[in-house]
DNA sequence: CTGGGGACGGGGCCC
DNA sequence: AGGGCCCCGTCCCCA
């Protein structure tokens, strides 16, 4: 079932080290960050060429992180919005940054004698793990992305283009900025944040939803129109679904069975509400129960619609 | 305990 | 890319 499913990705999810969490976070900011990026990553380039010899391009800009990244009006802990995470993405980018400065400190790159990491990769980071900053690490005068092969002068600047513009590391993950899902394309995971975000507020008593249809049919709740009509007794139901399970009532078949009695229902909910109790017989009678008796309940709740 | 309705959530697909 | 829609599902409540 699908809650068990989350509690899976859930629970692996859990095992991510705050590091990974810091750093994920940046892979979700909007589309009109993302526009705001590409007017940096052109002013970055410029910046290549400018500031190449300079102390300064070794570190993020801290002006331009300000600008690009703006702190929000209050403090942790609160409810987020993007310009929070935006900060957050801020602050882990300044974590990083320092970890750099230790492990690396600022010399001007144009030296012979100095090496300096080709990739910068956040710590445990598994997209990037390949490319971790090592002291055997080639001389190179720039920040090179180990997706594309681009470089960079500064690591803000190879930061901000594998955030938002290397299509080798976006490809790789898409993580919630609210949660820990994380999603293969940007499209699954911008609906996703719509659950967090709940956009579509009904104006008639102000409960958020996290999409239009949803709040279509909740307005449905004040306006008592019921568009789904029963072809048999002519029911009518605001929800399609409803329609659906009330369809069940009408036939003779009933689509979920226990596999431990062998009764049948017309819903799962029933049959879950069922197997609770015929479980509990079960227990009852068989003190401990066997790897067999968990895999039918596991049968039960989740696989036992009939083939109709 | 069961059956059924109401309200709602979320992933995926299509346009 | 975003919206609309479908489908599957859960939870709650009441008879």
């Amino acid at each position: 079932m699908s809650t068990t499913t989350d509690n899976l990705i859930e629970d692996e999810t859990m095992t991510e080290s705050d590091n990974r969490k810091s750093f994920l976070i940046s892979n979700l900011l909007s589309g009109e960050s993302l526009l705001d990026a590409e007017e940096d990553e052109e002013e970055e380039e410029e910046n290549n060429s400018m500031n190449d010899d300079s102390i300064e391009g070794k570190l993020p800009d801290e002006t331009k992180l300000h600008r690009a990244f703006p702190k929000p009006s209050m403090t942790f802990p609160r409810l987020m919005s993007t310009n929070d995470f935006s900060y957050l993405y801020y602050l882990s980018y300044q974590y990083f940054a320092m970890q750099m400065s230790k492990t690396n400190p600022i010399q001007p790159t144009n030296h012979p004698s100095i090496k300096k990491p080709c990739s910068f990769t956040p710590p445990t980071s598994s997209s990037c793990s390949s490319s971790s900053p090592s002291p055997n690490s080639t001389i190179n005068s720039r920040y090179q992305c180990d997706g594309c092969s681009k470089s960079y002068s500064t690591f803000g600047g190879l930061s901000k283009h594998k955030q938002f513009h290397c299509i080798a590391q976006i490809k790789k993950q898409f993580q919630c900025k609210f949660c820990e899902k994380t999603y293969n394309s940007l499209g699954a995971l911008k609906m996703h944040i719509r659950t967090h975000t709940l956009p579509c507020k009904c104006k008639i008593c102000g409960k958020a939803f996290s999409r239009p249809w949803l709040l279509q049919g909740h307005v449905r709740t004040h306006t008592g129109e019921k568009p789904f009509q029963c072809e048999i007794c002519c029911r009518a139901f605001a929800d399609r679904s409803n329609l659906r399970a009330h369809m069940q009532t009408h036939s003779d078949i009933k689509k979920y069975r226990c596999t431990k009695c062998s009764k049948t229902f017309s819903r799962m909910s029933l049959l879950n509400k069922h197997m609770e109790n015929c479980l509990q017989q079960t227990t009852t009678s068989v003190p401990v129960p066997t790897i067999a008796d968990t895999n039918t309940l596991d049968e039960c709740s989740s696989t036992a619609a009939l083939s109709i």
